[in-house]
DNA sequence: ACGATGATGAAC
DNA sequence: TTCATCATCGTA
C-alpha cells in the first residue's frame, strides 16, 4: 500500500483547502505497539483572527497559542467540561487557523473521535508525526469533488450570522 | 428534552 | 471573583 506521511508542506496552505484535502486521508494513532488508521470523513475549518467562530478571535491567549504556530502541529483543547477537540494547525505562522477533525470512518462526533483515539492535552502543540504517536497519511484514496458536501459549521450560532453561515464544514458522503 | 462537567473570557 | 458560555455527548 502506498503511504505518505503528511507534513508541514501539506498543512501550510489555505485552511479551507487543507480541510477539503483531508477528506479521504488517514489519521493514524500509535499507542505502544498497536497502530490504527482511520479515514477522515468530516472536518471543519477555522480561519484566521476575524473568524468569530474561532477561539482565536479572542486574541492570542494561552489556550489558543498553538493555533498561531507552525502548520502541521496538533491543537487539542477541552470543552463542555468533558470533551477533547482535535485540530491540526494550518497556514502560515502567526495566522491562527486550524482544521477540526469531527469524524472518521466509523466514529462520528469530535468528542468520540478523541475518546476512541485516546487524545488529550498531552498531544497539544506536538507535531503531527510518527514521533508524537498521531499523524496523517495519504494512502492513495482519490476523492471526487461530487462526494464532498459543504455545510455551515456545527454549534457556532454565537458567531453571528455571517460567520455561522460560512460553509466551512466538509463531509465525505458514503 | 436536558444534565454533566470544567476551562475560558468578560463582566463586575 | 463570579458568571454565562461553550467547536459535545449520552440518556431520556
Amino acid at each position: 500500500m502506498r503511504r505518505r506521511v503528511l507534513g508541514k508542506k501539506f498543512f501550510d496552505e489555505p485552511t479551507l483547502d487543507v480541510a477539503r484535502s483531508l477528506l479521504g486521508k488517514y489519521m493514524v494513532r500509535r499507542r505502544g505497539k498497536t497502530e490504527k488508521a482511520y479515514m477522515i470523513t468530516e472536518v471543519e475549518a477555522y480561519d484566521g483572527p476575524r473568524d468569530k467562530a474561532s477561539h482565536a478571535s479572542h486574541g492570542r491567549t494561552p489556550r489558543v497559542e498553538v493555533m498561531f504556530g507552525e502548520a502541521g502541529k496538533l491543537f487539542v483543547y477541552f470543552t463542555y467540561g468533558m470533551h477533547w477537540m482535535l485540530n491540526v494547525v494550518t497556514g502560515p505562522k502567526d495566522y491562527p487557523a486550524a482544521v477540526l477533525v469531527r469524524g472518521v470512518e466509523g466514529i462520528n462526533g469530535p468528542g468520540r473521535v478523541t475518546k476512541k483515539l485516546l487524545v488529550d492535552k498531552k498531544l497539544n502543540g506536538k507535531k503531527a508525526a510518527p514521533s508524537s504517536g498521531l499523524w496523517f497519511e495519504d494512502r492513495g484514496i482519490a476523492i471526487r469533488r461530487s462526494a464532498i458536501s459543504r455545510t455551515s459549521r456545527i454549534g457556532v450560532s454565537y458567531a453571528g450570522s455571517y460567520w455561522a453561515s460560512r460553509k466551512y464544514r466538509f463531509v465525505l458522503s458514503v
